[in-house]
DNA sequence: CAGCATCCATTCAGATACTG
DNA sequence: CAGTATCTGAATGGATGCTG
């Protein structure tokens, strides 16, 4: 438990709201976000983009596109509006010819990425654990 | 960003992830598992039952089930079958008639769960934010 | 009780073609 | 260049029926 990667309070406000989550305690519109959000970040683009740009603080659409080897444009299209409407990046439209358009991220952005620190810090201190799980479950 | 719910040493260490993510710097396995992962917990029934068990400890199947108001018994065997190979939980059958099988966390699940609070507590904090967001956006 | 197997509707994502 | 529109195969998840 104190191998937690989060100071004292983090973790005491983590276990009121672990206890605190029953649907009728927990505010419904927080729920719903937390949802949201995590399936937003599970499409698996949105955090590479994520990354991307947190790399790179800016790029345009074809740039972004080879930095997220693998993705078909439609997605990429998709993600980075769903990420705009979210208040994740910026959009920046120049008007030129042949067109341009600049991709940033917000601080909300920025935030976002650094909350799933979290995540990634956990995954890289229980990945032998989970593998070995995994083996183990599967030779029966 | 100093409003971050994490404590510094976190935030740096966040910070060091972040730079050191472009693909070729990270642990591939690593990655494999943080998208493994946030997928796993995004299908949102992960996320609720590890509530559950975080909340009563131990539960059998039919039990869990009916804490999870709307999960079919197809998504409730697949997600704890799942879980049980990641080594989350662990499912314990009493060879009795009827049929009885429990199901508890491990201390790897509940520390998932622990991982999980900073987008939690994100949530919480950005909630308005990304409301506002929103609305803006589909206000054109 | 605790599932597994099957069927089915819906969603999703990739490929392709077209446009200002 | 930065998209939009359309089609299609694949994956998802719910409902139902059956079993030890």
């Amino acid at each position: 438990m104190s191998s937690l990667p989060f100071d004292d309070a983090t973790i005491r406000r983590a276990r009121r709201i672990a206890e605190n989550t029953p649907p009728a305690e927990c505010d419904p519109r927080v729920e719903a976000l937390v949802n949201d959000l995590i399936g937003r970040v599970a499409d698996k683009w949105t955090m590479i983009i994520l990354e991307a740009l947190t790399e790179h603080e800016e790029l345009r659409f074809t740039q972004l596109g080879r930095q997220v080897p693998g993705i078909s444009q439609k997605m990429l299209t998709q993600t980075l509006r769903q990420m705009e409407r979210d208040g994740m990046v910026t959009r920046t439209v120049h008007p030129v010819i042949p067109p341009r358009v600049d991709y940033r991220l917000t601080d909300l952005g920025q935030s976002l990425g650094a909350a799933f620190c979290g995540v990634w810090i956990w995954a890289e201190d229980n990945l032998t654990r989970v593998e070995a799980a995994r083996a183990a479950f599967d030779n029966r």
